[in-house]
DNA sequence: GTCTATAAAAAGATAGAC
DNA sequence: GTCTATCTTTTTATAGAC
C-alpha cells in the first residue's frame, strides 16, 4: 500500500484534532496501521505526515484553485468556479481549514512558512485576475485579502455555531462581492 | 497570590500554543510556578485553567463589547467603539482569538458550548442594534454574522501573513460596512 | 502557598520477528 | 509491509516537607 493512500485519513485526523491533538495513537487507530507501520511510511513521524498532507493540498490548490483562476471565462465566472472548489474542499463548511489548524498550536513554528506561501500565492492570484480587468492594483490586493478573510472567517464561525449556513451564504455572495466595481459599472 | 493574577499569563500561553500544545511544563515556566503550585490554584488541571481564562474573557466581553453595543450614541458610533475594543483585546491583530484556538484541537469537545454561546450572544447583540435602527431582522442577523466573520477571518489571515495590516484595515472599515444601508439612506 | 520528589499515564520512537 | 514488544521521553498528577 502506498503512503499516499493514507492522506485522506491523515487530513481528516489533523483537521479534527489539530497538530498537537493528533496523537500517534489516534492516527494509528484511524488509519488501522500500527505505530511501527506509520514510521515505515513516515520515518520522521508526525511532522512528515503533516508535510505529506500539505504537499497534497498544495497540489490540489494548484490544480483546482490557481488553474481555475488562470483559466477561461469572465472574472465573475472564474471566481464562482473558485468558490465551488472551496465549498468542495471544506465539505460545505463541515471541515476546518488545514492552514488555520496549523496556525493554531505548536505546529505553527514548523509549518508557518508553507502556510504563509500558500496564502500569499492565493491572494496574489485573485488580485492578478481583478487587475487584468482594470481594477487598481492596491484595491485588487485588498479585495483578494477580503476574499480569504471571508472564507477563513466563515469557516471559524461555522465551527463555533455548528451550522454551515453562514459559510454557504458567504460563498454564494463572494464572487459578486469581490468584483463589485467591475460588474456594477 | 490570587489565582486571578495568573490569568493574563495563562491567556498568553493558550493563545500561543493552543489547548493541546500548552503543556504544564510550558505553563509552569511562563507563570514561574511549579507544577504542584499550579494544581494548588487549579485542582482540575489544565481544563480548569482554560475555564478560568474563559470566565475572565466572558466578563471582559460583557463589560467591553455588550455594554458598548447597548450604550448611548448612534449605531455607527457604537460599532466603532466595539471595533476599538476588539483591536485592544487582540492587540492590533498580534494575538489570535481564544475562541478560534479552542475550536481547533481536542479542546473543542470540552469548551464548544461556551464558545458557541459567546459567539451567538455577540451576533444577537449586533443584530439587535441594527434592528432598532430599522434594519430588517434577517438582514441584521446576516450583517452581524458578517462582522464576526470579518474579525475572525482577519485574525487568521494576519497570523498566516505575519502582518497585521489587513486586520487593522478591516477593523477600520467594519462599522461603515455593517450599517451601510442605514447610513447611506 | 511553594517547593522537591515521585509516581502514573500517555506520547513518541525503535528493534526485530514474520 | 505489518506486527508485537519494548524503550525513552514527555505529560499529567499527587504526596508530603517547609
Amino acid at each position: 500500500m502506498a503512503k499516499e493512500a493514507y492522506i485522506p485519513c491523515l487530513l481528516d485526523i489533523f483537521r479534527r484534532y489539530g497538530y498537537d491533538g493528533a496523537t500517534l495513537s489516534k492516527i494509528s487507530q484511524a488509519t488501522g496501521l500500527g505505530k511501527a507501520s506509520l514510521y515505515h511510511y513516515f520515518p520522521h513521524g508526525k511532522d512528515e505526515m503533516v508535510s505529506t498532507v500539505l504537499d497534497f493540498l498544495e497540489k490540489w490548490f494548484q490544480q483546482n484553485i490557481l488553474e481555475v483562476l488562470r483559466g477561461q471565462g469572465t472574472v465573475l465566472s472564474r471566481l464562482s468556479q473558485m468558490c465551488e472548489q472551496v465549498i468542495q474542499v471544506y465539505e460545505g463548511g463541515e471541515q476546518p481549514c488545514m492552514c488555520a489548524i496549523l496556525l493554531m498550536g505548536s505546529g505553527r513554528d514548523i509549518f508557518h512558512a508553507k502556510v504563509n506561501l500558500l496564502l500569499r500565492t492565493w491572494i496574489d492570484e485573485i488580485a492578478r485576475v481583478l487587475q487584468t480587468e482594470g481594477l487598481d492594483q492596491a484595491i485588487a490586493k485588498e479585495r483578494a485579502e477580503d476574499a480569504l478573510i471571508a472564507i477563513q472567517g466563515a469557516l471559524i464561525l461555522v465551527q463555533g455555531l455548528n451550522d454551515t449556513t453562514p459559510f454557504l451564504r458567504i460563498m454564494k455572495q463572494l464572487p459578486q462581492q469581490i468584483c463589485r466595481s467591475i460588474c456594477n459599472i
